[in-house]
DNA sequence: AGATTATAATGGTTAGACCAATACCATTGA
DNA sequence: TCAATGGTATTGGTCTAACCATTATAATCT
């Protein structure tokens, strides 16, 4: 029911003050916090203290800190790749598998596109066909722009998390290509027929939202994601990289 | 595609190396690290610098420190809980609102229901149906347990999650319970009839798990978090809370 | 004007001291 | 004997004061 009390540390109190005022946008997003040696004299604690304080509102990704004159503590602007760092801890420290966020994605995926279909504009729907149409460019192009086109087929799933309109979505979806990004470059076979097949997929996809059909475009995407997931697995599984523990 | 190169500060590499440490299993749970001016020696920094690191490590929710004889770092077990902080953030800087986070929850829980019932062994039924027995004691003993109620009902979301057997779906779980309980607390009216739907809402679900109804269930949980979600979204509207910013 | 150098502001680090909390142990007294 | 009390050593928490490293800007030189 309750917290325990441990209050009493002053760099949490400095913390707490200053997270308190960002998050009330007393602090807005670019601004700079004083100096170092002026919070000492603002909060009357020593400047070893402030800075064990800012080390925590940094590790927390509220402020960044820069070095020389004009540097110092600024107000970073909320985005979403605030939640990366702890799943990254959680598939490092092997509590989970390539699998199990594989799986995951599958689920997350699905869920976005059948809401993007419901909320895409019409400019979202000619910006996706620009990408699409930019993917095809780099295909075309041969063997040296494949690692274009895998940038742009990211950027296309992205796309579609930030049609679907939901921060959260777009927070999660951020944090699992952060995360199985360093998968796609171990394990997705670079070959032209597998890349083609993700091509026609994506075409496929886009004509969905295009037609409005919601729950086709969330099986489309599942399915997509869940064959390619299988490709990556059958790759990995080759390398002896752990699957589920 | 490169992470900009800034290692130089002496904290970032005491951090990284203990880091890895634990993520490799050097370091492991529940083990204590040496003493802040043993490890002043060990690492040839000063205490200060020392102690950023520390913050740094305790705020990624690796280790636990404590004051006083036999106190020091423990390495903590890396548990679910850790990315709640940032989602958190996102709530509370209003990048998120709760319809926001109502929505997220019920593609998630949807999905969760649809892996368990795949998933569930036996002994999970039977804990389902302990649980639900649980709750209708709770029920029935009249308005004072209506809150134990209401916590036995999130215990079996949670059991549901951990039935999907996939860390990243209970992890978040457990970060849109944390997350969205201060609003339960708020808006959920404790209505008789009210709790009385969700007890016959659980009950179908937990049937559908037993007979392994995987689309049903998925379709029944979905269903039924939608409902409270607009139950919630009602009276949150009449207290002028925000919706959609 | 353009290149170079000096200056000052700012974070990063160090060293050494003292305070605060706490586990453990020795003493004391019933 | 055993419980209560209080001392003591260990460990984190904080403070002070100084110096180093980086960098934007101003001053200087060619």
């Amino acid at each position: 029911m309750f917290q325990e009390v441990r209050q009493n540390r002053v760099f949490q109190d400095v913390v707490a003050q200053v997270e308190e005022a960002i998050l009330q946008g007393r602090l807005k997003a670019g601004s700079r916090l004083p100096a170092e040696r002026e919070l000492v004299e603002i909060f009357k604690a020593s400047r070893g203290t402030l800075r064990e304080a800012l080390r925590v509102l940094e590790q927390k990704g509220l402020i960044d800190i820069k070095t020389g004159v004009k540097g110092g503590a600024v107000v970073k602007d909320l985005t979403t790749r605030q939640v990366s760092e702890s799943l990254a801890l959680l598939i490092r420290s092997q509590k989970a598998s390539l699998r199990d966020l594989a799986e995951f994605r599958e689920g997350v995926e699905g869920m976005v596109a059948g809401l993007a279909v419901e909320r895409a504009t019409q400019q979202d729907v000619r910006q996706l066909k620009s990408l699409l149409k930019e993917a095809k460019a780099h295909l075309d192009a041969g063997t040296e722009r494949w690692d274009a086109f895998i940038q742009t087929d990211n950027q296309i799933h992205m796309a579609l998390a930030r049609m679907a309109r939901n921060p959260i979505y777009e927070s999660v979806m951020q944090t699992v290509y952060d995360n199985i990004n360093r998968y796609f470059d171990r394990f997705l076979p670079r070959k032209e027929d597998i890349l083609k097949e993700n091509y026609r997929d994506l075409c496929d996809v886009i004509k969905a939202v295009e037609e409005r059909q919601a729950s086709k475009a969330s099986r489309l995407v599942q399915g997509h994601v869940y064959k390619f997931n299988r490709l990556m697995e059958k790759r990995a599984r080759k390398e002896k990289v752990l699957q589920k523990k």
